[in-house]
DNA sequence: CCCTTCTGGATAGTGCCACTCTTCAACTGG
DNA sequence: CCAGTTGAAGAGTGGCACTATCCAGAAGGG
């Protein structure tokens, strides 16, 4: 198909295709002449989840490709997974650097509770101790004993995450399983989210309090 | 204390708090004359919190001012927590409201299946479509059988967000509480996302695969 | 008293990002 | 033959969150 296919097919004006194929975050169609390229269904396939990783998933466009770049490594599923996390914007202030380190040892005695192993120079354990500056600058400290349970049910979540990765194991191609990681791990982000603001909704119907309508 | 201190004791760029003065974001201080205002440690605090809202959970100054209004009634906690929740944003394009409201009988079907008392019209029904239809454009289809065991987590989040909420009730001032409620909702969000993702990198460990570093 | 510094208020400008538009020559399909 | 499409490249746009500048009127130290 053309491009102009690939824009109907998907909703994306034929501009914006063009600015994802210069800024390297769709692979370019096969050429047949100086105006002619033909793109496939792998083209259409990518398309859409640029999108859904982008206006969903809230991921910048540069953030965007590292993902994609790391998807089309040829490596296995599960290590896909890494790459992803490692390529995915943690932003901690350089400016705030300091005080975010503070927290490391707080971090480190999640970790050491939940007897998980976690590379040393992992992004989350950053990302982590910025998040428990933040509570502690306003007032909410969240102790250790508070976040175990939430670790927990974090735990259970990722569980499920790789035994879906694992189940989709063998039966499709190597892209296609490289992107459903990936997907787990960032397109289930926002769903989680909002399953949890459900369970609040509801939760708090039931303990009898809540104001049903937005002014 | 003057603008200038409450630059130093956060951080903050003077023209930054002028801007959100100017935004409604933050409250006016005391003014002492044409050129003096003092503020207080509220100014303070409250500053903070929009660092932490705009900063590490992403919203926008609108949204923050939403927030910071809905948390500024004088409600109790649990009521604050549902305001806060329809001041959210939850970006669904118009242009896809068609084939997102394809969706609603999935969502109705999973707050059914798990005795999930929801308003007809809560925003978070359509954030659920919305992805849900997303992940079905890219060919990651997620059943209600598979939603039920995360939307079980869910829940069991949501119990320990409103029993913190709880245990804080009456042992402090009824901002603080809104406050702490509005929290619960937004700041703990980032603090889960990195949980599952330590999780799964803890996880893609033990089932042995992982690439321990980025290129 | 003078002179630097700070204040609130207002307006304009900046940098970044994700597009979006324009232009152009080459080519296609009818 | 010719309206329409294409790739390539560069410029332009609009939104957002600041950031800078300017101003007149204090404030405070020397």
């Amino acid at each position: 198909m053309r491009i102009s296919d690939l824009s109907r097919l998907s909703g994306t004006p034929v501009g914006t295709i063009k600015y994802y194929l210069r800024e390297g975050l769709l692979p370019p169609g096969r050429q047949l002449g100086a105006t002619l390229s033909l793109y496939g269904d792998e083209h259409l396939q990518r398309l859409r989840l640029i999108r859904a990783l982008t206006a969903r998933g809230g991921l910048s466009i540069a953030a965007t490709r590292d993902v994609l770049t790391a998807m089309d490594e040829p490596l296995d599923p599960l290590a896909t997974l890494g790459v992803v996390h490692y390529a995915l914007p943690t932003p901690v202030d350089a400016a705030e650097t300091d005080s975010v380190d503070e927290q490391a040892p707080r971090v480190d005695e999640l970790v050491r509770a939940m007897g998980w192993e976690i590379s040393e120079d992992s992004p989350h354990r950053r990302a982590l101790a910025a998040s428990l500056m933040d509570l502690g600058r306003i007032g909410a400290d969240y102790s250790t004993e508070d976040l175990l349970p939430y670790a927990e049910l974090a735990a259970a979540a990722a569980k499920l995450d790789l035994d879906r990765i694992k189940a989709l194991d063998g039966s499709e191609d190597r892209f296609k399983l490289a992107e459903h990681a990936a997907v787990v791990v960032l397109l289930l982000e926002p769903v989680l989210a909002v399953l949890r603001r459900l369970a609040q909704e509801n939760e708090t119907r039931r303990r009898g309090a809540w104001a049903p309508d937005a002014p």
